[in-house]
DNA sequence: CCCCTATATTGAACACTGTTCACTGGAGGC
DNA sequence: GCCTCCAGTGAACAGTGTTCAATATAGGGG
């Protein structure tokens, strides 16, 4: 019967997204390669395509995987903090973005490396991700900033998700330390808040 | 003699770095061509190789001019300012800096776009112009935390430069109107000056 | 159990890159 | 005018991702 074929697809499926997620790890996706991916996978090249509609598809699924983990490990850290000021949770989370794009960075490059050509086809997983980061942005602010209406408080979310993203990516590709990148954020978001944290 | 073949060389040297910029500027980094550019200059393909090391050289030459651009741009957002607040000024800089971005977009992107391979060769006129972008930036700074120390004045410069950037770059990817971007960079500016402009 | 057909898999071939280097043509000294 | 020598040439090379005619296999019907 069909299913046969089917599990062995969604096999092959799930061990090539595997492959390309370890050597994107390793080696960044630059040095994705099909014939490598394939011989890794024991499978043959059009095999991959019988799979995916081509590598940027493999890629998007390993992203996928990246950006919900980011989402897990950011979100977690501020479970338990309810109670702290705005600002510290905003810090909070800022260091946990930091943390995870130091901790997996070729994966995290890979997130924004990726060709966005025919633009329709960007996976809803990424904007319902997205979302939810900026919902644990978006209490806070509110809190910080009471008065704002609707407008002001979704763009002060996403201007600040903006600028910890910049400040992380820019840090990192300039392999500035740790230390100065979490004290950048700190400097920023605590100043943001008006409630300094020296 | 050899000035001959010398000025000969130049002048292939500056009509390709122009068809480079202007393929770049119509149709982005990642279209352009060996072939195309050896046939719209008139030479070999092999001519551009005697001219640059490889495509990298020629785009960090169309890079050097865009940055150079963007550094003149942004600097005359605030001459004749001296005597504003120290936030509008940085306002002034940030608003600067998402026009250039938004006019010049794929030249602006090519900045980003270039293959950083053997980092070694990072021309010095990149940290140049950078310095002189952060040196504008470092002046309101230190006039609106002159409590801070030296590591922290810049760190909060390079901080708010990232900053700038990131909502810029995701601003523009996410193609959000030109208004929205803008009330981002105030918002955020505005507010780490402690001096709200609503 | 064994055909037989529809479907899945294969990997050589294709189209397209950037880059090289043995050749060639012409510039410039004698 | 001849003869070097060297700059310019573009066909050839080494890698890409992707395709599709040929092959192998699955699995239902006799």
């Amino acid at each position: 019967m069909a299913t046969k074929t089917k599990a062995r697809r969604e096999d092959l499926r799930l061990k090539l997204i595997d492959l390309a997620e370890a050597q994107i790890t390793e080696q960044g996706l630059a040095s994705l390669r099909a014939r490598d991916l394939a011989k890794a996978g024991e499978c043959s090249v059009g095999a991959i395509y019988n799979v995916f509609t081509d590598l940027n598809g493999l890629v998007l699924q390993v992203n996928g995987r990246t950006f919900q983990r980011l989402g897990k490990q950011v979100a977690s850290a501020i479970t338990d903090m309810e109670t702290a000021p705005a600002c510290e949770r905003l810090i909070a989370l800022s260091h946990a973005y930091l943390d995870f794009a130091q901790n997996n960075y070729r994966l995290w490059n890979a997130l924004f490396g990726i060709k966005m050509t025919s633009d329709s086809n960007i996976p809803a997983w990424y904007q319902t991700t997205l979302d939810l980061l900026f919902a644990h942005i978006s209490k806070p602010v509110s809190e910080i900033f009471p008065e704002f209406n609707a407008a002001d408080t979704q763009l002060m979310t996403r201007g600040l998700f903006s600028s910890v993203h910049g400040v992380v990516l820019l840090g990192l590709q300039q392999r500035a330390s740790s230390a100065e990148i979490s004290r950048m954020l700190t400097l920023i978001l605590s100043n943001i808040s008006q409630n300094k944290v020296f």
